[in-house]
DNA sequence: ACCTGAACACCGTTCAAGT
DNA sequence: ACCTGAACACCGTTCAAGT
């Protein structure tokens, strides 16, 4: 019996491959070396193959990222971590976007590929039930539940997309130090409007920190919705 | 004199190199084959040049990417349209906004790279000038006004970015029916929240037009921001 | 200073041929 | 059915050598 091949021992067994082989591994390979480099035939490589063999079970590139995302999309915390169920509603649901967003800050480019990806697998279908009931729980209308939850996921996406590329990308600090030059040099002549609010201090357009902000736009959104829920009552 | 050698008239003369010339040329690549085509060898090709020609005018990809998202915001009618300073605040927001989004909507791919692209250029300062002085129209605090911009700049941005990738990319609307065939076939026991979401037409989760959807969050953000302003007095 | 040929180090995707 | 070698058609960027 046991005639398995001593070579078997020495390098580990070829995976046999799968799809969800070829999922796990992209996912080890997005969190040690990230989207960008996340490629079909580095994937394949990894899997000691040649990149035709992936197409056998992905469509193409764009299909393995959408895999990739609604397997983190999992790690969300939808019950409102510390919290468990306790604060009202509205800490809930700050609570729940905060780990959203962690999640997706942890991946930046995972971030911005889920700006333009809707998912549509059990993660994703999840996380919507659960906003939508704390929106409703805070007394919103049908309409503002319905078409607020996209609005909420689309805000919380593209502040990780954005936070977690200033903190990963060298080129973006740039670009983000040429508008604070830019705005730092405006005239009060030519820009009145600008050149008051960038001089503000805290409450400016450069103030606040990046928590701060997103707190803010997220109350700025529920109260918004509370005011449009009376208007087409 | 006249020596100008008969082959000028037969081939147009190559044009000289220039930063001018270069990002000229790439807005018009921009025009006829999409961000997407819009690579340095492309590019290159088009100037008569070899792509090595374009670094000493261009830092790199992305530089020249930025340069062109500068030129395309000049395009944006700041004025409002047909209001042309007629209307109340709210409804030249509504133009201005509209507006941007036009111009997004009609490069899908520079919408997408816009999303992560904070501009410096003069349109970027002006547009945001501009904007400020809509927001103190209307009565908002400093603080509204100044982190407000953002965040209706950085909707219309996304919306524009979202709308346009479906209407030019057959992928996305695959995505898009994925969702939908999804929703549809949520069950009221395990998703609650979302079964009755999707099931209430217009009202639902996937109801409405995008111009609709794009109008009411737009005054979703600044109900929002009069009732913070309220708070915070 | 400006320009460029050629090279380096990569990509995604397809397809005929194998097992 | 599953797998793959090899090819096709591309990329961005650098650099030594030319003008």
């Amino acid at each position: 019996m046991s005639d398995a091949p001593v070579s078997r021992r020495q390098r580990p067994a070829k995976p046999a491959l799968s799809r969800e082989a070829i999922v796990g591994a992209a996912v080890a390979l997005l969190r040690t070396e990230g989207l960008e480099r996340l490629t079909m035939r580095r994937l394949a490589a990894v899997l000691d193959t040649g990149p035709a063999s992936l197409y056998v079970y992905v469509r193409n590139t764009e299909a393995l990222h959408a895999a990739v995302l609604d397997e983190l999309l999992g790690t969300v915390d939808l019950d409102g971590g510390d919290l468990e169920g306790e604060g009202s509603w509205r800490e809930r649901l700050h609570a729940l976007l905060t780990s959203y967003t962690a999640v997706l800050v942890a991946f930046p480019s995972v971030a911005r590929l889920s700006v333009f990806t809707r998912p549509s697998g059990p993660n994703y279908l999840r996380l919507l039930d659960t906003l939508l009931g704390l929106l409703a729980e805070g007394g919103l209308g049908p309409k503002q539940c319905a078409w607020g939850v996209d609005l909420l996921l689309l805000h919380a996406t593209t502040i990780a997309a954005e936070h977690g590329t200033r903190r990963e990308r060298p080129g973006a600090e740039e670009e983000d130090s040429d508008l604070v030059a830019a705005l730092a040099s405006v005239s009060a002549d030519t820009h009145p409007q600008l050149y008051r609010a960038v001089h503000r201090g805290p409450d400016g357009i450069t103030g606040g920190t990046g928590a701060d902000r997103f707190a803010w736009a997220v109350d700025v959104l529920l109260d918004g919705f509370l005011a449009s829920a009376g208007q087409d009552a």
